[in-house]
DNA sequence: TCTGCGCTTGAAAGCGCTTTCATGAAAGCA
DNA sequence: TGCTTTCATGAAAGCGCTTTCAAGCGCAGA
């Protein structure tokens, strides 16, 4: 930066200006400071100006894991998103473990983030103590619980699992199996398996023991307990899958059972991820609003970064009937 | 810091030294401290530690995509490792667009990365020499080029490419079609063409154009690809796709059009990715050594921060024969 | 012509840490 | 005992920026 003051004959100081609030500094100047960074191919040093600014610059964000069809439509439009105000995004993962969840936190914080994005509601109190004492600014998403005490922009995970249960019901399924996440440590599959759970039993149909399978979110894991399933002597006729994941794991290994999905087993999913729709059949699923969620999200963070006063959202989801589904029996 | 070297009853330094190298502070001080941080829930200031210390322990990666299956393989092995020695990986993407690239290289470089994974050769010289003015270490994955300036850890994807060419050739395919990524700008596509095309060649079998199809990487852009191979009026009896994305695009749409794999054609993919297995019919495919490519580049970057002396890295790619490919005609 | 105001600018004081350097204490040796 | 050597520590100088503060400048209005 000296250097570049020195080039366009100018403090330190009015560089500094040009770079962050150009309006302030006069044309002429800003001009030559301008042409002075890009002949010597300056580029600021972020740690510095965090430290003398007490911002970063940079927003967090913690998903329980990467490397999965569904945060990639949630990531991508929020990272465009602050991107386009001069946020940049560090996502990082907890591989559904709180120690690890942790650790990754302190060293977002650490790392000095300005706001961070957590997923689902069940966090260490630790950690929201640790964020209010920074004044860090957060936002939980991909839940929605009407009495929960943080900010949250997400949907309601129970009642999404039970729209589904009911259309399958509407359609005449009366023995549904369920293949969930693992309940423990993962509000969002704890939440749809008591909405799925409920929505079948206010209406006489429970679901029962051997009809539910818990299991990592995995391709395979669904073709697993989707084979453990329909093996059963007495096989549901509709599966409701917690997630696309086993669904499409289940779509495959009907096929490898030679069932035919819908006319011999519906088969739901859980997201719309890409997926569901390319696959043949195509899925029926329940679309989270990932993309919308992702702007909302970038906006409260924005908005609250900016000082400006603003609210939780709930967001709706959608059932998306496709191919994969049908009446019972034929 | 001046809290916790008060509560310890030491000077900020020792502190410093306790986290930082804790073997040169005495034992019972390092526990006072110790106990003091805890008690304070002290997370040290990143940004006046970089500033100070001119390392920010933070590596950045750049893919061109994120929202693929692809890269969650190597990002995850990649992250592990590189956390284990203390560093932070912050990942972005560019898009697949050069000037996206830059800004983004210029925004990790601007954060304060201490080193760099790139995808691919393909990149603009303006990059190498801010990398090299800033002294940043660097690797390039993903490609291997005899010739090639820069220090490099991947495989060669033309002989990739021809491997599963000469498959094809070998259990008796003549007509064999392809569908790739965007040869334009992505150095891997246009070597797996020329990797293929050379290998059909040299056994009497041109690629012809009407054959080779170039598509953006997507699964529905697979089927559209494919849809547009089968369409012609002396269809291929074997489709070598670029990525495994579209393989799996390819095999969704010969079930759409009543085709059987292998039976009516044979489809092979590119990477291995989780689908590959899992699918039915089960891809043969071209796995690529992400997960080994991601501890080799982790390693070569640690040694060069290190200052150790390291070098490039030549890993073998595997062809993995399954179900879905077949002598054609039957 | 003078006063007062707004607009730009530069000087300089940190931001919270690391690291050099000097110091004192403890230990080893003659 | 007196000397050197080793080790652990604290004082203090920055790291490269931002931001406050004061001051200079030109201009409008009196």
């Amino acid at each position: 930066m000296e250097d570049v003051a020195r080039a366009a004959d100018v403090s330190p100081a009015t560089v500094s200006r040009c770079i962050n609030r150009p309006e302030m500094v006069r044309e002429d100047r800003r001009l030559r400071i301008r042409a002075a960074i890009a002949e010597l191919g300056y580029v600021p040093h972020g740690a510095a100006r965090a430290l003398a600014s007490k911002r970063s610059m940079t927003i967090g964000a913690l998903f329980p894991r990467l490397n999965s069809l569904l945060f990639g439509s949630f990531i991508a439009p929020l990272q465009r998103r602050l991107h386009a105000e001069g946020y940049t995004l560090v996502v990082s993962s907890s591989d559904y473990d709180p120690t690890t969840e942790q650790q990754q936190i302190s060293s977002l914080v650490s790392n000095g983030i300005d706001g961070l994005v957590l997923i689902g509601t069940s966090h260490d109190p630790e950690v929201f103590q640790l964020l209010e004492r920074k004044a860090i600014p957060f936002v939980l998403t991909w839940a929605w619980d009407q009495d929960y005490p943080h900010p949250q922009i997400g949907f309601c995970n129970a009642s999404a699992a039970a729209a589904v249960a009911n259309y399958l019901l509407d359609i005449g399924h009366r023995r549904v199996g369920m293949i969930s996440g693992p309940a423990r440590g993962n509000d969002r599959a704890g939440a749809r398996i008591r909405g799925a759970r409920r929505a079948l039993a206010a209406r006489g149909c429970e679901l029962e023991d051997r009809n539910l399978v818990e299991s990592p979110f995995d391709i395979r894991e669904g073709s697993k307990a989707f084979a453990r399933l329909m093996r059963q002597p007495d096989p549901p006729t509709a599966v409701l899958c917690g997630s696309d994941v086993f669904a499409i794991g289940a779509l495959f290994e009907a096929r490898r059972l030679g069932l035919s999905v819908p006319e011999d087993v519906s088969v739901t999913g859980f997201d719309d991820t890409d997926l569901a729709s390319c696959i043949v059949p195509a899925l029926t699923t329940l679309r989270t609003p990932r993309s919308e969620m992702a702007e909302v999200t970038a906006a409260y963070l924005l908005d609250r970064l900016a000082g400006r006063k603003t609210g939780a959202h709930q967001l709706e989801t959608e059932l998306i009937v496709r191919e994969s589904s049908a009446p019972p029996g034929r």
